[in-house]
DNA sequence: TTAATTTGTCTATTTATCTAGACAACTAGA
DNA sequence: TCTAGTTGTCTAGATAAATAGACAAATTAA
């Protein structure tokens, strides 16, 4: 007997899906990658064996699951990306190996004055021209990733048209003159994802963002990068790198 | 014009309500620290003033808003904990300052056989005496994290009894002559809360879980402790440590 | 006081979700 | 082939969510 809640604003059958996928990420149905059968699960969540039809039809739809008739209805293996944080993180290198194709694009570029929070993040007094740019990640065809970002305009003003050009953030900043940067700060959160995010990440209401709220800077401190990246909970995980803070000894 | 999306699954109302918490945390209401009228919100989600007076009436009841007739709906400041993250992860210390009141009860505690994942994090062979250990912790009085936590049970048999009079890990590992320990790794994901993890935490369904799978080791590199926490996500975030690799340089 | 604007409450109706049951279609094993 | 167990489809009815409109009650400012 599992709990499902009655007017929670969540639909019986989007409980019931939520907690079969999370029983498939525990590895519960690993011994035989089978579902059980409709009535075993409409016993198992005390509702009708119509409301876990619909459950499981939303988790065929999101790939979750395959449902043959007459036999059962079979896991489709589901693993997360690790996305490797540190002091080095890089987005492409961090999935290397990970996924077949790894793609990029710019969805939108304009010069903004910086808010209060940019102005701090980057060094800058408010109301500094910054250049702000949204990127969509694409792994495999599926969206990964939303990330707004944000660079100082006086010292980067024509950084979106070199991004057309030269296709990562590193080598823009390259033909910059910056050959390298470290993050210096990383801040977590989880939300309900946004309209927008929800649109550019193909995701349905109620989805899961994992917000990185991220600082990088030139070896010497000075901020290069102030950046907020949504992506899909369920498709991928944050690894962070606790380094040897004296690597030599 | 925001976008609601019907048959979702999600009511209407949750929606909204979502969609309103998320707007408020970016700040978009600070000038006035008012929401809208029920009417404008109505136009700006095209739905009837009703459900906009579900989803406000949900966000009354969480705390988020303060509805007074005759003067309009007020927001009730929302700030979210930081916990910061790294090599040096101290659960009460991390906290400390940010609230008035922290505490942790012990809600389980059990010796059982290493799974395959516990014995790995642990390197103990599969099947080893572990001592499986679920926490909550609790901030000004609202849950704010549940953490299974396992140890190895020959090394620490009588874990869970310490840590009844100890009251926190690193007093109950000091007990056992372990003076010092360090987070070697931390991985970070986003799920829909569990059902125990709703009820342990007071969430609603559809909340969600930021989930930290952790392990700590003695200096010397020796697994001391696995543990994967769920934090409520709309009641903190993670700040990461992104420490000097060489600090004396 | 008055008017305008706000939230609160009530009734009625429509639409979506959930329940209930029956039976068809398909699969695997006896 | 037969049977038991599975998913697929249909009908009907009950419950919950959303819409629509009217008016009350409280607040604010003119």
């Amino acid at each position: 007997m599992e709990f499902v809640e009655r007017r929670s604003g969540i639909s019986l059958w989007r409980q019931i899906a939520d907690q079969i996928r999370i029983a498939i990420s525990n590895g519960e149905f690993s011994d035989t990658d089978m579902l059980p059968g409709e009535l075993a699960l409409a016993k198992r969540f005390e509702v009708n064996r119509h409301t876990v039809r619909s459950a499981i039809a939303s988790l065929a739809r999101e790939g979750v699951v395959r449902v043959e008739q007459g036999r059962g209805t079979f896991i489709a293996g589901h693993q997360r990306l690790h996305y490797p944080i540190g002091r080095r993180t890089r987005f492409s290198a961090g999935l290397a190996g990970q996924t077949r194709t790894l793609s990029g694009s710019l969805k939108e570029s304009r010069m903004e004055t910086a808010s209060a929070q940019v102005a701090q993040a980057l060094a800058l007094d408010p109301g500094a021209p910054v250049v702000r740019l949204v990127r969509v990640s694409t792994a495999d065809d599926v969206p990964l990733s939303r990330a707004i970002s944000w660079f100082d305009g006086t010292r980067f003003p024509d950084f979106a048209e070199r991004l057309a050009k030269q296709r990562s953030i590193t080598a823009v900043l390259k033909s910059f003159g910056i050959d390298d940067y470290v993050r210096i700060s990383t801040r977590i959160s989880a939300h309900h994802a946004d309209p927008q995010t929800l649109e550019d990440l193909r995701l349905s209401p109620g989805a899961i963002a994992l917000r990185t709220e991220a600082i990088n800077a030139e070896v010497g401190g000075r901020r290069v990068e102030y950046s907020n990246t949504y992506f899909a909970a369920d498709r991928i995980e944050l690894d962070i790198d606790h380094e040897t803070p004296s690597t030599g000894l």
